[in-house]
DNA sequence: GCAATACGGATTTTCGAAAATCCTGCAATT
DNA sequence: AATTGCAGGATTTTCGAAAATCCGTATTGC
């Protein structure tokens, strides 16, 4: 593995958790001593994710952790139903027994790991791997080389916002999450396609209606001149 | 301007318009030396690409050309019409008076484009930026950002097909595009979203096929991994 | 004869410093 | 008092070379 992969992993990771703050500028100097590498293999990881919309960047500015909001994280969730739903049914559709297989045993392994007690904050890692897992094997057959990538993206867009709650705080009631999670494997293996999209649009959007419950203070980003445009007119010519 | 992203929209161009073709290797010595800078920038660019799927890269062995295929095609085909239907619908839901401008100038700037006889190779570059600022107005008001990102992303996925059929082989009975651009259009404003999206699809349909027909051999992608295939999209200009 | 291994050239990856650019604060001017 | 102009420092961007790795070839050992 390159230093330049192991800067894209690290980044990755500490933007999705939270360790590197939104908003938070990225200094060359700074992130050279933290990761102990030069800055080749940082802006190479740091482009990438730029291409991402997980940094942000401005030449000769540098680099910035993206922002949230709330705004972005229900356009993201809409997003996410619109592709998920589509590689769900396409799926259904298609899926043999080794996608079956898939879905009944990532889903044993995530009830297991939930189980354990994931509630602290060491196994949080561990729970979410097995969460993504779960959610690529139900809809991995779908054949679609796109869907799939849009839905990885879109699946780490939205742990930005979820990984907090990992955790519960305090006197919330948990959520039941795992009985969805069963719920959704037996209808996409009964292969009722309709109910198994209306549950996962349902799930993510408990997961988004939580999150805002949950994380007010997140949406809060003072408004800069970052604001997208209302409508946008492209240029004509080259 | 940096250096990085004239590497970046060079690198962009020459990959879309077939001028690098696909499977390619793409050298640092050779890329240095054709487009005048050293290898940072290059990297840079490299990177930047490869996350947005133009280019595929293996650690310590460089990077290449994405790869074309007749599959990839019909996939980015089919998701484009996903996207972009909901994201029509959505416009035509929200949009207001600088949204409907905005489609009746680009459709205009296009339609004179498109009159000027525009079958030469000098002109594609042009009829193609006023192409995709009439599809990128059509969808502008539908206030999702992820959506009008995968939009971009689909549009130059799929202009590496269709660029180069902007210059219609001899013999082939011309398709009435713009009649297709116009109808979308009148559909839209008149805030029909069954029509227009309906009329979306079938324009996109009928791109796909027409592709399929003329270019065959792309689909010819050699058994070997990273060979340049026999065939592929022509370059247009010099 | 055949497999395994060592070598040399080609290529990528990384580093450290130089060049270019931006930002801040202060002084000079209107 | 407000604005402009300009150093000086901080930061990013780029270069060129060094280090690391890969691939094909040839040599060795069995």
């Amino acid at each position: 593995m390159t230093l330049a992969e192991k800067a894209y992993d690290s980044l990755r990771r500490d933007i999705v958790t939270g360790q590197l703050k939104p908003g938070a500028p990225l200094r060359m100097a700074q992130l050279s001593k933290r990761y102990e590498m030069g800055f080749s293999p940082l802006r190479e990881a740091l482009n990438r994710l730029q291409a991402e919309r997980l940094v942000t960047s401005v030449a000769l500015k540098g680099f910035s952790v993206a922002p949230v909001s709330m705004e972005e994280m229900w356009d993201a969730t809409n997003t996410r139903i619109l592709i998920e739903t589509r590689a769900l049914r396409l799926s259904i559709d298609r899926g043999g027994d080794e996608w079956e297989a898939g879905i009944v045993g990532s889903l044993h392994a995530l009830l297991l790991q939930a189980a354990r007690g994931s509630a602290t904050e060491a196994e949080a890692p561990a729970l979410e791997a097995r969460h993504h897992s779960f959610h690529t094997a139900l809809l991995s057959a779908c054949g679609s080389g796109w869907l799939m990538e849009f839905f990885q993206r879109l699946y780490v867009e939205s742990e930005r916002y979820r990984y907090p709650l990992l955790a519960p705080p305090p006197g919330e009631p948990a959520r039941n999450v795992q009985a969805e999670h069963e719920a959704l494997a037996r209808a996409a293996l009964a292969r009722d396609a309709d109910l198994a999209a209306s549950l996962l649009g349902d799930h993510y959007r408990r997961t988004a209606q939580r999150v805002e419950r949950l994380l007010p203070p997140v949406t809060r980003v003072p408004e800069e001149e970052h604001a997208a445009p209302q409508f946008y007119l492209a240029p004509l010519a080259p």
